[in-house]
DNA sequence: ATGTTCACTACTGGATCCAGAAAGGGTGTT
DNA sequence: AACACCCTTTCTGGATCCAGTAGTGAACAT
């Protein structure tokens, strides 16, 4: 059988989802024979797999004392989207004189989308129960499903690739659990989306890019609050 | 004896800057055995390093094939420069409010001595003889070195990790062995320093990015433009 | 009570060993 | 001559084994 993929491979992708997806709280010291266990392997493609981890910077690696989950800072996950907001600026202006028009078109359906579910999650906070956190994930994924349609007609995979790690850092981080109003920033969100397909549809790449880097720029700003209320709730 | 990094890391490091180096061509197959036996430990360590390297995207792995050295095209090399382009204006610009005096300083000094290179550059480039390699080598780092100044002020480090990042994939390539006039271009980079330099100390923000930004992608089109003449050469 | 030493445990880093994949080459068939 | 088939070689991926480090706690000295 000719395979594909390597099981450092695979564990590596495994244990980065699921660390990414919150799993795995940050600070966790991920033991080697633990995780071999686990997968049911050897130690040593769990190592390999670590290296990666570490490599990108999800993990960091202490010689002898293993590795730890990484946890970021508000500093960090500021950076993170700095960076994502230029990457993103540069992927929508490249993106505008190329798109097609089965681009656009799907663009329009992720919009549709992501304003569908960001009504949704309006109603939701409208009510007292608490956050249902699947329908955050979605909006979130929506999101990204947007963003994705610029990417692809960019073609820039190296701006994909980093831009996409970017978006990994804040990931991970208990936004999820948040039960907050954040109506306005919400409705922010979706009408950007709607002056980002505008700008592009009309062949501005100037203006696609400046509301592109100007939406992910508020798009940290909501993370921020969030995380700032939930700290202020767990107190 | 406390071992502050280990062998994998070590070989990683070793591999990482002759490749970038251009020390091991773009192609290469890099056996297991023939590292190991190199560096005079068992595959083990080896095989970490490389996964490290695949992870860094330096070299590309082939489930049961073996590792090569990834050669980049002229797409990710244009690619690359965007992406600098980019960061190297976030950079500048959030570094700008933030350089004391004694950055200020260090900015000159890394100027003069960048300038005083590319006099040098000059002189060597009417000459007839063969271009000496080493000469060039410097001015590229102390172009980095002016950088550098700025990215320590601006204290983000995952930009500057990026950018760097970005940077190493077009070391490698040939550009080394070039022999050509590039008078002019030697020339506009040194004045773009002067200018970030002048826009930095003017406290102005977000002139220094727009300077920054030219200035990274008219390095690109310098180095696109070399690389053009070798590939001409070498018919 | 505090601090030091030292053995013990738990774990990582590296070496070695084994199974299986991929490339190459020869042999036989047509 | 062209092609399929098989066998050998070479190499990777994974498992196991060994050495050495960091952490822990008990015994001991002050």
């Amino acid at each position: 059988m000719s395979s594909l993929s390597t099981k450092a491979d695979d564990i590596a992708r495994l244990l980065e989802d699921e660390i990414v997806a919150g799993g795995i709280a940050p600070g966790t010291v991920l033991r080697q024979e633990q995780l071999s266990e686990r997968f049911e392997v050897s130690r040593t493609p769990v190592r390999e797999a670590l290296r990666r981890l570490a490599a990108l910077g999800i993990v960091s690696f202490e010689p002898n004392r293993g590795v730890r989950v990484r946890s970021i800072s508000a500093g960090e996950l500021r950076e993170a989207f700095l960076v994502r907001a230029e990457l993103e600026a540069l992927a929508t202006e490249v993106a505008t004189p190329r798109m097609t028009p089965a681009d656009l078109d799907a663009l329009d359906a992720a919009e549709k989308r992501f304003s569908e579910l960001t009504a949704a999650l309006r109603e939701q906070s409208r009510r007292p129960e608490p956050g249902d956190s699947t329908l955050f994930v979605e909006w979130m994924q929506a999101n990204y499903a947007f963003h994705d349609v610029i990417y692809r007609a960019a073609d820039l995979p190296l701006v994909e690739r980093l831009a996409k790690g970017a978006r990994r850092t804040f990931l991970g981080s208990r936004v999820w659990s948040a039960k907050v109003e954040f109506d306005d920033l919400y409705v922010k969100n979706d009408l950007q989306h709607r002056a980002i397909r505008e700008a592009i549809a009309a062949g501005s790449a100037q203006a696609a890019r400046v509301v592109a880097k100007e939406h992910v720029l508020s798009s940290g700003r909501l993370i921020e609050t969030v995380l700032e209320a939930l700290g202020a709730q767990e107190r």
